[in-house]
DNA sequence: TTTTATTTTTAGACACCCCTAACTTTATTT
DNA sequence: AAATAAAGTTAGGGGTGTCTAAAAATAAAA
């Protein structure tokens, strides 16, 4: 049984290495928990005795088979938390995170089941993101930053790297959405930025650090 | 903004002085919270100095308005949450209680008022109890112990007066329901038992202690 | 290879929430 | 009124989770 803080670096380090996959280190986390380096040492020590994570110290952390098992589970209610939120309480994308951020700690055995058959058992998050199966399974996304695609290719929007109400909203106003069909029209080789058109209609010129936010799976076309 | 385990104490005294109308010992409330008489007093100081509560040792505590707004606003979620998990994702009404006591600690400014509309803006609880409406309006449940039923008169149940899993588990395999039509046949005076009929049908001969949780409403008949 | 900069850990501290054991106050008996 | 019982508080302490400041280890630069 883990504490809801306990929980909250377990998914942080689970996060740092789906992206880096090598060890992590302190700083990286103490950055997703909001708090300093000298608290995270702190709990690697707890979360190292509990052999959730294996730690040596000065070299960084990796999570245990069974602290990737409590991260991943976590991350899952997450997630299916943000589908609730979204599709039956009618939030935006951009507001549901602090919330979800809560709801992942609620403790019950039977909770997040009744919860996923509710939803439909949903494959991915408001944001794009992959829902864990029940059993922890989860496939890797075949996606890459928009910023990647060659002039003249089609793709389809499955995802954001940046998770930021900042950044959502952006979108939302430009009316760029998850699913949407995006196609490189151009590019400037200057400063990276592009024109693109969304759903074959709307043309826009986005830039490079836009560009490299908006996670797409290239359509075999 | 307080902690979790500050709403817990100030729900725990709302209670209390619910049914006692009296200053509530800090016994009492060590029972409900689950902790020991010192802990109580530690609280009560905390409570007292951010004015939540007032407080004099030895005399028991009963809440401010300030505190009392804080302890309604977590009835209200807890009671929420709880017709969410009973009539969206199919619980039954002896299970939801510790999830819900999770739950309503929930903290989010919008959260509340979607649960709601969600719901339909559900009047009661699961277990008939009455939801506190968004200002932390709550009426006075108009209702009596079974128990106080005089012989030959109709009632209609409205709520328990013990919310355990025992107790209402008795009560499903009685097929005894909130809304169900409950007809006092014959009061035996030695144990103050009692031959009852559900919805005019089964007859059924219940203890007293059993006649003294169930809470019914007189029907004007 | 020194020196300097960066990263990480340790030392010491504090708020929170809980506990047991001992003491004090209040209530109840005799 | 004195003795006893019950209820409530204080003293002292433990685990958690966070912090700042100082020290140690590692990485980068000169
Ligand atoms: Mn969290
Ligand atoms: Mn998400
Ligand atoms: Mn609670
Ligand atoms: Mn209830």
């Amino acid at each position: 049984m883990q504490t809801h803080s306990e929980e909250n670096y377990l998914k942080a380090i689970w996060k740092l290495v789906e992206h880096s996959g090598e060890n992590v280190n302190t700083n990286a986390i103490a950055a997703l928990v909001h708090t300093r380096a000298a608290s995270v040492t702190d709990m690697m020590k707890k979360l190292s005795d509990k052999k959730l994570i294996s730690y040596q110290p000065y070299k960084g952390v990796s999570l245990t088979a069974k602290g990737e098992r409590v991260a991943i589970e976590v991350v899952r209610k997450h997630r299916l938390w943000e589908v609730f939120l979204v599709e039956q309480l009618g939030y935006k994308w951009d507001e549901v995170h602090d919330i979800a951020e809560q709801l992942e700690h609620i403790r019950s055995s039977t909770l997040t089941e009744k919860l996923d058959k509710f939803l439909g058992f949903p494959k991915v998050d408001p944001h794009g993101d992959l829902i864990p199966d029940k059993s922890g399974k989860i496939s890797k996304q075949q996606q890459i930053p928009l910023a990647q695609l060659e002039s003249g290719n089609k793709a389809i929007m499955t995802g954001v790297a940046d998770h930021s109400t900042l950044f959502l909203r952006f979108l939302d106003k430009h009316k760029i959405h998850l699913g949407d069909t995006i196609e490189t029209k151009e590019k400037t080789t200057y400063d990276s930025s592009m024109e693109i058109s969304v759903n074959r209609k709307k043309n826009i010129h986005i830039s490079n650090e836009v560009a490299k936010n908006i996670l797409v799976r290239k359509s075999r076309s």
